[in-house]
DNA sequence: CATTATTAGGGTAATTCGGGAT
DNA sequence: CCTGTCCGAATTACCCTAATAA
């Protein structure tokens, strides 16, 4: 199965990869935390958080991690 | 072999496009990994990223291509 | 044919990376 | 153990106009 899934936030199937998961900067995260962006990163080299990485070694958040963090077991 | 069937891994074929082949747009792309379509482009323009040109001089990039990046040799 | 969205370019400011010292 | 900061180098985002796509 592939990882680019196709299915709108309206339901309907469209070609194409999933737009609907949104992926973070390391900026992004520092200010939802309120931390530096460097400490978001020490999180990911730590495995405290998961990463996407840019073919250019970016690192990149996926909101729904984040949403996790924020709302333990809900 | 004809890039208009998929052949499953149990044998069975599916009729119409090949689905792992599909063509993205910069700004397909851009979504998944989170960056500027240009930023897309500058990776096909470094080699980070194989690319096919339109006859109109526009950039496209293959699902598959995109699917390894996302899975680095599992 | 007209309209709207996307893309290709280039130029510049901002962000990110990694290491290392504090 | 965890965090913020400094550094240089690399990477990216946003600005614009013209061309292409739907």
């Amino acid at each position: 199965m592939s990882p680019l899934k196709a299915v709108a936030p309206d339901g309907t199937f469209t070609t194409g990869p999933d737009t609907t998961e949104r992926l973070l900067t390391p900026g992004e995260v520092a200010r939802v935390f309120g931390v530096d962006p460097k400490t978001v990163n020490r999180w990911a080299l730590t495995g405290r958080i998961p990463s996407v990485r840019t073919p250019s070694n970016q690192r990149r958040y996926r909101q729904s991690d984040i949403d996790a963090l924020l709302n333990p077991s809900p």
